[in-house]
DNA sequence: TTGGAATGTCAACAAGCCTGACATATTGTT
DNA sequence: AACAATATGTCAGGCTTGTTGACATTCCAA
């Protein structure tokens, strides 16, 4: 709105421009979503459990306040989430060797193969989402990305990506 | 960033990236919602009450069923967010002219200031990523969003899109 | 006109997140 | 040794958002 266009180069900053923009990405994350919601419906697992399954077999040992910081949510919250994975046996929590306070966390045989298969669904997903698109699209949508994150959460996403070189 | 170079068509499409890409969708979606998010609190209304303000404020007569489609949720569900809004004098739904069983909706003075509210605030949080991403990031982020979407929402993002020229 | 389909409403229930308060074990500091 | 701080777990209660089931109204076509 407030922008006057000095080339072609700013005239996607409209009002309308960035509504649209909005939706598609309410849009899309919809059917970001969806592949793994419709394995997580026979499970008796939600998206909360997916979340924790996902992050834990990224960075197996992690703490559960690690964990807690990169989910944004409450510790009464995704310990009601890691009760019932521990419990079911997809998930093991062993006592810190150096604080003995701390639990570490992760995934057992039977929950690494529940995070397979929900993590296939998604990439395969985002796969060919990423072949429509085709790689400079790709390159953008990336940075956009990063640039719509929060800076503490842009801090965790930075650290993840380092933890798999 | 390494996706940048582009010679390797192909690199981009390995597991780890695609997880990066899972990964920033996630964190981006949060920082997306979160300037609303912030406003609402205040409200006593939740996201729920955004998407209906938002879609009714987009295409405004729109009935229940079309906004059903579009938000993806159960009528019942609906129903009690448009119930709200409209005992609180946010949403007026008026009665179908031709068929008097649809109910067409729209915001009353009041609404159309909230919904200005969180749509300034979102818009502002786009903006800014845009701004700092470059047209052509953007371009390619749009383009990788419409993939992303299921088909039948892509129809209905068209259609809005079509809405307003 | 009558029965089926479409549209929308009300009621009850579940998942998932939140806050607040408190317990336990461990660590670090004085 | 005493004490504060940290990391985690748990109980209780509440809110939002989603679901299914039952029902009323309206339209349309046989």
């Amino acid at each position: 709105m407030s922008e006057v266009q000095v080339g072609d180069s700013l005239l996607f900053l409209t009002d309308e421009q960035l509504r649209q923009g909005i939706e598609a990405m309410f849009f899309a994350y919809r059917g970001f979503t969806a592949a793994p919601d419709q394995i997580l419906d026979g499970t008796g697992y939600g998206r909360a459990h997916h979340r924790a399954l996902h992050f834990i077999s990224r960075a197996p040992g992690m703490n559960v306040n690690r964990l807690l910081t990169i989910l944004g949510v409450t510790k009464q919250s995704l310990n009601r989430v890691l009760r019932t994975l521990i419990a079911d046996g997809l998930v093991e929590s062993r006592v810190g060797r150096a604080d003995k306070r701390e639990r570490h966390l992760y995934l057992t045989e039977e929950g690494a193969a529940l995070e397979q298969r929900l993590s296939d669904a998604q990439r395969k997903w985002m796969r060919d989402a990423y072949r429509k698109a085709g790689p400079e699209a790709v390159a953008g949508f990336r940075q956009v990305l990063e640039a719509l994150m929060d800076g503490e959460i842009r801090k965790s996403h930075a650290a993840l990506r380092e933890n798999t070189p």
